[in-house]
DNA sequence: TTGGTCATGTAATAACATTACAAAAAATCG
DNA sequence: CGATTTTTTGTAATGTTATTACATGACCAA
């Protein structure tokens, strides 16, 4: 791979070894950002180490995400660092998005993957992928009236 | 409203009686599509019937979509029409789209929605909005090997 | 060395969605 | 009714998100 492994000693975590130098600075920049990030903002923010076209992003994040370590937000066409060093042994994974102040909780419910398990049975229904995504207003913004 | 109540004769269904022309087309179009629907082919669909902006399409959509007569999903960035006259009394709706032929279908589920009612409270978050979308191939893709 | 696979770079384009402004139609009210 | 306000519509331009196509370079293994 083209991982020159010189380029992340500025980092909090130790990301997966085999990242690439474009999967390595965009998962660092989600995990930097303290709300989600559109490709275009990711873009923006690493066009300083070289990035230049969409399509750069785009690719890093179709691993990142594959592999679990990022995850896509559909309803805001943003993305996050996975949370949750875990999260890949639970099953379904939601998300509470703050619409004030942005921040995104990660969380997964074994009950509520019972429920879809259940209805799936039911129905014949071969669950490939689960989106949930609650929007609203985290406890925080909620008190700040 | 600009409604003129002479365009829907040939509608299998009654309409809600107060919606405008440009929302009854739409709504009608998604309604008898047998899949989701982007706001471009909707546009598309509705040329012949003097559409000729997106933007035309997209206000209708906010309208629809607002009062619950369709829904925006958010994993396709297309829309459907509510399958379920019900669907306002119940909370949460849950869509499982299949992928192989691209049919949806829209339930609600009681025990879920608790779940998440659980959490929130636990959480202090305030629930506005939940999308839940389940990606996987349905009974007869199934079978269809 | 050669061929295969994976990652990268670049440009162009496609697909999805909104802003801004103007005009027409409908509802409201004196 | 006519005047006012609100809602809907039309149109153009633009902004945002995502993909296609094609060429190149790095790594690995036969
Ligand atoms: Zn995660
Ligand atoms: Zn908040
Ligand atoms: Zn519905
Ligand atoms: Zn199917």
């Amino acid at each position: 791979m083209a991982h020159s492994h010189n380029d992340h000693s500025s980092h909090d975590h130790v990301w997966a070894a085999d990242l690439t130098r474009n999967q390595g600075l965009v998962l660092a920049a989600l995990a930097h950002a303290d709300t989600p990030l559109s490709a275009y903002q990711l873009l923006d923010t690493l066009r300083g180490d070289g990035l230049r076209a969409p399509l750069q992003v785009y690719r890093a994040l179709d691993k990142l995400v594959e592999r679990g370590l990022a995850h896509r937000l559909e309803s805001l066409n943003a993305f996050v660092a996975c949370a949750d060093e875990h999260c890949r042994r639970k099953g379904l994974i939601a998300f509470a998005i703050c619409n004030a102040c942005g921040k995104v909780d990660e969380f997964a419910d074994a009950v509520i993957e019972e429920c879809l398990g259940d209805w799936a049975g039911v129905k014949g229904f071969k669950v490939e992928r689960t989106t949930m995504e609650i929007r609203g207003k985290c406890a925080q913004c909620v008190q700040a009236v």
